[in-house]
DNA sequence: CTATGGCACGGATT
DNA sequence: AATCCGTGCCATAG
């Protein structure tokens, strides 16, 4: 069914094998970055032209016609539709200027939020200084991150890297406090930052962040508690207080649309790698699985450089055959990296169809060792394969692919059910036997280690509250 | 005495 | 080889 039209799927030399891994370790935005140097780098490659479905204007695939429109109406419906996707407009890369902004969304604040942002400190400046400023503030990406580092900056204008920071400085304590962070957690530094210089902030807040981010996004505050050597209730204040106080992407226009459960819900996401959709939306087409490509057209060797060769000079062949050769290589791992990433979608997705579609009990248990023994690859493999990716699911909400291989969500998911509807508080014991009759084993212990991942408290500190769902 | 969190151990997973 | 996760044991709080 995956019309490969490669031979090689298997690594030929270890230069390949390296390259390949290399790359399925990469996000789409990395991979962005990662091509856009190769072929800054290289002249032997070439990007062709972006190809649309006449049909339905969707990018097509590298090869091959349109996966939705030719589908064959005999296909099965639970068999996932999976295809690479080019889709540069979902990244705001090293082209990237003030238009990206639309003048129709949302508040004045965020309708050009360079311009805002560069008028606030403007008047602190001095010209020379002012530029750079605005050079920055080009390059920030809809969340307000810098798509670029400061000594790249520093370097691209001949000026030291202490004179951008400083400039950074400034721009990071403006409205909207935060922007021009590298990342979530630098931006929570600095509105920390600011924000202790009026209020009083609990002491441990910065070392929260500093040391615990992941932790703090993935809410295992019990973990958290320990890292920080204080109890889970002091840990859960001081995340209800980040919450509550800060905001890991300063400049998002609608942060949450797909907010989480209970306590303060915010998840470090970051775009997607994959999007999970349904065939027109129709509940009973199968679903559409697009592994984003990060460019608008399909990489190729340069046909015409590869015949110029014959007539260059002789000092200059060797140079041209290794272009050649570094050209064909990046395009056969980039190949490799694609099938193994659409083989692996594919049988997540049918696995996981339940899953994808009905919510987080449904999950069922899977490794990553089980999916390399099906796909005949090696471990690290799918390893590389699903760490640092996200995906977007139907509903909107964007996860970590991780999330796939989750051992124990479907059963916290049922514990979390199980306490939303008690109406007694009921002990970790009790806990344990009606999870049995749903079906899941585990003991005491574990309910109360999945009670703290879920920032739940223990039953003698639980209230009814039975009202406030939304 | 009961409920729960800390610590540590071992097996599974990466 | 390193890390994660479930679990048992024990101390402590109520």
């Amino acid at each position: 069914m995956l019309q490969t039209h490669y031979q090689v799927l298997r690594p030929l030399t270890t230069a390949h094998l390296a390259q390949t891994m290399t790359l399925l370790s990469l996000t789409a935005e990395e991979l962005r970055q990662q091509i856009d140097s190769e072929l800054a780098a290289n002249p032997a490659l070439e990007l062709i032209e972006e190809r649309r479905c006449p049909n339905c204007g969707r990018p097509l695939p590298p090869r091959g016609p349109c996966p939705i429109c030719s589908r064959p109406v005999s296909l099965d419906p639970d068999e996932p539709i999976v295809f690479i996707s080019p889709r540069e407009d979902f990244y705001t890369g090293s082209g990237m200027s003030q238009e990206d902004y639309p003048e129709d969304n949302t508040s004045p604040a965020t309708e050009d939020l360079p311009a805002f942002v560069l008028r606030q400190i403007a008047p602190e400046l001095e010209k020379p200084d002012r530029l750079l400023a605005a050079y920055i503030l080009t390059h920030l990406d809809e969340d307000g991150f810098l798509t670029t580092t400061l000594a790249e900056v520093a370097r691209y204008h001949h000026v030291p890297l202490s004179q951008v920071e400083a400039i950074l400085h400034l721009i990071q304590r403006a409205e909207p406090v935060g922007v021009g962070s590298a990342n979530p957690q630098e931006a929570l530094l600095v509105q920390l930052e600011v924000l202790s210089e009026t209020v009083t902030v609990p002491a441990l807040a910065e070392q929260a962040i500093r040391e615990g981010m992941d932790l703090l996004s993935r809410h295992q505050y019990s973990d958290l508690a320990h890292l920080l050597k204080i109890n889970l209730r002091q840990a859960q204040e001081i995340a209800r207080f980040i919450g509550d106080n800060l905001n890991p992407f300063p400049a998002r226009s609608h942060w949450g649309d797909a907010r989480a459960h209970s306590s303060p819900a915010f998840q470090v996401y970051n775009h997607p790698d994959i999007l999970i959709s349904r065939l027109n939306d129709r509940p009973e087409n199968p679903l559409v699985v697009e592994i984003i490509m990060p460019l608008a057209g399909t990489l190729r060797v340069n046909p015409l450089f590869r015949q110029a060769i014959h007539q260059a000079s002789n000092e200059k062949v060797d140079d041209w055959k290794s272009d050649l050769d570094r050209a064909s290589l990046f395009v056969k791992c980039l190949q490799q990296r694609n099938h193994t990433m659409q083989r692996l979608m594919q049988r997540i997705a049918s696995l996981q169809a339940q899953f994808i579609l009905y919510g987080e009990k449904q999950l069922i248990p899977l490794t990553r060792a089980q999916l390399a023994e099906e796909l005949e690859v090696h471990e690290s493999t799918i390893s590389r394969a699903v760490s640092n990716k996200a995906v977007q699911l139907p509903n909107g909400r964007i996860v970590p692919l991780s999330m796939f291989f989750d051992r124990s969500l479907n059963v916290r998911t049922f514990l979390r059910n199980i306490i939303d509807m008690e109406t007694r508080p009921l002990s970790d014991m009790e806990l344990v036997s009606m999870l049995a009759e749903k079906g899941f084993s585990v003991a005491r212990r574990t309910v109360a280690k999945y009670r703290a991942m879920e920032g739940i408290l223990p039953a003698h500190l639980r209230h009814h509250h039975a009202m406030a769902h939304a």
